[in-house]
DNA sequence: TTATACTCGACTAAAATGCTCGGGTATGAC
DNA sequence: GTCATACCCGAGCATTTTAGTCGAGTATAA
């Protein structure tokens, strides 16, 4: 199993869009300020998302990402996968030739968690996430936390302006 | 989380103690040609596996370890724990400063994906293990494939003799 | 024409992983 | 008492993975 930074960042960048939608394409900038990920970083992420099907991009000015499909037809499971991360948890990737082409003795029960993990996240989809208290919140706070900034901002640009 | 071959490997050499239970203290050696890992590897592993309580060693010749306590008495959740592995799947190891001290937006997500993970490794046994029929299947043809090779060995070993 | 924002590939520093190596020390058998 | 067996322990190290940067594009709305 692997489970690291790039699969939770794509997670919550989907998220992201999904508490978004609706608001027009939504910029890489916006999700990297609101999620603290960096840029490029995010592009990559984006270009593996966009090859899976998951987000459709428009280009030039004004331009983001939607989400590919309904914020219900796509599971947490999804994502990561499109990232390249798995949620297997055999060394083998399933294939049972764990140990010299023959099987280890504990290959069904990594297979077993495999399934239940992937069971698990293929049961969540992103709608399911947007409709969670806990995360409205914490949402909500990071719109106020980057509104804040935005105007910190402007107000440097203004102070800027008249020196 | 964190799920490599090292936590796999533990589980494997545990299973392996207790399949060979009762037949005296087992040496690594032994584990370590049945399993197909690398004696000071395994040395390593053992000395985690020991200072956590969960086999007991005997030294000299003869000697090598035990379980420590009965298989019943031990979950695989605890001896992936036990070799600095864990099977927390945050970022923040749970504790909800993900995001520059605040909260990230899929921190609760990932908690609950670590508590799904935890208890169903939790509720696994190394005498659950013992009794599943594939287990047993392999652990026999490991028996013969190893004795086959200590054959082969004593052939080399008499054959050297005679020249 | 220009600024915005996606696109793409190469590169890299740092960390983790899966080991090896070289020394120990305890102890049962001879 | 010496020898071989096995456990004990820390340092070191090559490889891989990770998380990211950088730079040079391209499409397009204003």
């Amino acid at each position: 199993m692997r489970l690291t930074t790039r699969g939770r960042y794509a997670v919550t960048s989907m998220l992201d869009l999904a508490l978004h939608q609706g608001q027009g394409p939504i910029p890489l900038a916006g999700i990297s300020a609101r999620q603290d990920i960096s840029l490029s970083y995010l592009e990559q992420l984006f270009s593996q998302l966009r090859r899976g099907g998951l987000v459709r991009s428009v280009r030039g000015p004004g331009g983001g990402y939607h989400l590919g499909k309904e914020a219900q037809q796509i599971s947490v499971a999804e994502v990561i996968e499109a990232v390249n991360e798995s949620t297997d948890a055999t060394r083998c990737q399933g294939k049972g030739d764990c140990q010299k082409g023959a099987t280890c003795l504990t290959h069904h029960l990594w297979m077993n968690l495999s399934d239940q993990i992937h069971e698990f996240l293929e049961g969540i989809s992103l709608s399911d996430l947007v409709q969670r208290q806990d995360i409205r919140d914490i949402a909500l706070q990071q719109q106020d936390r980057t509104a804040a900034s935005d105007t910190r901002h402007l107000n440097l640009i203004s102070d800027l302006e008249q020196a």
